[in-house]
RNA sequence: GCUCCCGUGGUGAAACGGAUAUCAUAUCUGCCUUCGAAGCAGCAGUUCCAGGUUCGAAUCCUGGCGGGAGCACCA
């Protein structure tokens, strides 16, 4: 790699200056003009000697171009001492030949290999609507598990729903006073009317989950099957295939064993319930058994983590939830780590925001949900009148790349106020402008293959000629493998988003400026070969966000 | 009241402590007899306030102001 080629030598010219240190940096400018890689050695070395560093960045260049690094073309000094890498020509037709050569495993690295990754997401309820907020969770966590895979780990997808606790009996309870409600106006009737009939909810929710009532269950088996279902429904239009579902039913007398062994020890006794006290971690106290000795959610969760490990040993687990739960999760962890030590250490927390609307928080328990289901249909609706003609497949293919686009383009953690006309752009920075980019760039390779032009190859090079003008595109490709890394570590798909963003538009100017396939033009097989590693990165990227690209548009 | 998160052009966002803060949208001006106009080119416009640390701060620290979430038997 490039990269390191770089650092080993900045690192090599420092040591030969006297300077030990690897506190440098070697990044990409933000701007292109800048060069393709740039360095801060100049002033860490003149912090380190309380000297110039312009000086110093003149002698670091001297040393670097005794033994310039293969594929450096210019080293130059800029402002207060940055030192600027310019590479090669041959560099970038190398990169470009490489990207055709490897195609759909170009941006594929081994950092996780041999690891075993599990991620926990989208987690709808029974019982209650499949709502917008559940696919922030859906396209974060499958975007992470495809990242995940595409650095070689061993990952499973998978899914918990809550299938018992208050919710349910709030529903249930919905559904016997209103039989023709759909599930998720029984929720809401349910919730609203709670404070009134406290008594009766809490004692179906007894029954529900000691499975005492003939009656009681039969609706609890219904209400679950039908809910399950339409769920399944949604995982298949939005790419998700999980491994592994786990359920709160099970987890529930796991968790309240749990705590009732480690009750004296990690837990304590308070007035009947049975809680965790988080202050003396700063945190606050949290009751894992309530006093009618249902294991809450936190057991629930604890359980999880060990259902969790026995069906796959895991080294790292990921759990997508949404902010709101934040702090309930750091007194979990607290827990979890006197509990199951190993386990909290393996497990990690991505949060994602909330989508609001307008007129504020959306809550299933007033009723006032935007459903996964209408805000797809009415996109798809969008979409299919933009379209020439009309195809079910790509109109529900463009209308969830619009969809994921606008939740991924963020950093996960941040809400989105939803907006239909602001969140939702078909045009410029959205899903459907990357999928139109591609299906343009394959386009041309078809003509290319109608015109009959040759196909370039970057080790003979002798089947055409390569442009000596660099273009932004190429300058874009090569890094495409750092940013599926970083966007790992960092657990930051907005990263492969804005960098495909860039991607693209780079690639739409080229293709203003130039005819591409033309059988005459001596330059056209090194512009093929440019459009199908183009065409190649945008769709492995557009795969790391769970976005397809169409056959036509 | 306490805890945590967040304040970036009109709007929505990006930016390992790095260079002239990036991108899109809306508005305005051009470009389809040439490979797909869901496109391209151009104009204009931004880091909440006050201190501090640093060669260098949107980013780190302190204090304000504003918004959000959570704070005992819901998840």
């Amino acid at each position: 790699m490039i990269r390191e080629r770089l650092t080993d030598a900045i690192a090599k010219a420092l040591k030969s200056l006297g300077i030990e240190t690897g506190e440098f940096v070697v990044e990409h400018p933000a701007d292109l003009s800048h060069g393709d890689y740039s360095t801060n050695a100049a002033m860490v070395a003149a912090k380190a000697t309380g000297s110039n560093s312009r000086e110093w960045a003149n002698k670091i260049v001297v040393e670097l171009e005794k033994h310039k690094p293969d594929g450096v073309a210019r080293i130059d000094i800029a402002g207060p001492g940055f030192i600027n890498f310019h590479l090669s020509r041959e560099f970038f037709a190398e990169r470009v030949g490489e990207i055709v050569r490897v195609s759909s495993a170009y941006g594929k690295n081994d950092s996780l290999k041999g690891q075993k990754v599990m991620v926990e997401y989208t987690d709808p309820n029974p019982f209650k609507e499949f709502h917008i907020g559940h696919l922030m969770s859906n396209a974060i966590g499958e975007s992470l598990s495809r990242l995940v895979e595409a650095s070689s780990a061993e990952t499973k997808r998978v899914c918990y729903q809550g299938d018992v606790g208050m919710h349910v009996a709030k529903a249930l309870w919905g559904k016997m006073h209103k039989p023709n409600a759909s599930w998720g106006e029984a929720y809401a009737i349910g919730a609203q009317e709670y404070d009134k009939r406290k008594e009766d909810i809490d004692s179906l929710n007894k029954k529900i989950y000691e499975r005492s009532d003939k009656n009681i269950n039969a609706l609890y088996d219904e209400g679950k099957q039908a809910t399950l279902a339409v769920f399944e429904n949604l995982y298949a239009v939005l790419g998700t295939t999980f491994d592994h579902y786990f359920f709160e039913t099970e987890a529930a007398p796991v968790g309240k064993k749990i705590v009732e062994d480690a009750v004296g020890k990690v837990f304590e006794e308070s007035n009947d319930a049975v809680v965790f006290k988080g202050e003396k971690y700063g945190l606050h106290t949290r009751v894992f058994l309530n006093s009618q000795g249902i294991p809450t959610y936190e057991a629930k969760e604890l359980a999880l983590a060990k259902l969790k490990y026995d069906w796959f040993p895991y080294d790292t687990s990921i759990v997508v939830t949404g902010n709101e739960i934040n702090e309930y999760f750091r007194v979990l962890l607290a827990a979890m780590r006197e509990v199951f030590p190993e386990l909290a250490a393996k497990t990690k927390h991505i949060s994602h925001g909330m989508l609001r609307l307008p007129s504020g928080k959306m809550s299933s328990r007033k009723g006032n949900v935007i459903t996964a289901l209408s805000l797809i249909e009415e996109v798809k609706d969008r979409v299919r009148e933009k379209m020439e003609e009309p195809d079910e497949t790509i109109a529900e293919q463009v209308a969830i790349a619009a969809i994921k686009y606008s939740i991924l383009k963020q950093a996960p953690g941040k809400d989105i106020t939803f907006d239909f006309d602001k969140s939702l752009s078909f045009e410029g920075d959205s899903g459907p402008y990357l999928q139109y980019t591609a299906v343009r760039a394959r386009s041309v390779l078809e003509k290319g293959k109608a015109e009959q032009v040759p196909t370039w190859e970057s080790d003979s090079q002798v089947k055409g000629e390569v442009p000596e003008q660099v273009t932004e595109t190429e300058r874009l490709l090569y890094r495409f493998p750092e940013v599926v890394e970083e966007a790992l570590t960092m657990y930051a798909p907005q990263q492969v988003v804005h960098y495909l963003t860039a991607l693209a538009g780079s690639f739409n100017t080229f293709y203003a400026k130039e005819k591409i396939a033309d059988a005459k033009d001596p330059r056209s097989p090194y512009k093929l070969a440019l459009t199908r590693a183009t065409a190649t990165v945008l769709a492995n990227g557009l795969w790391l966000l769970g976005i397809v690209v169409p056959t036509k548009m």
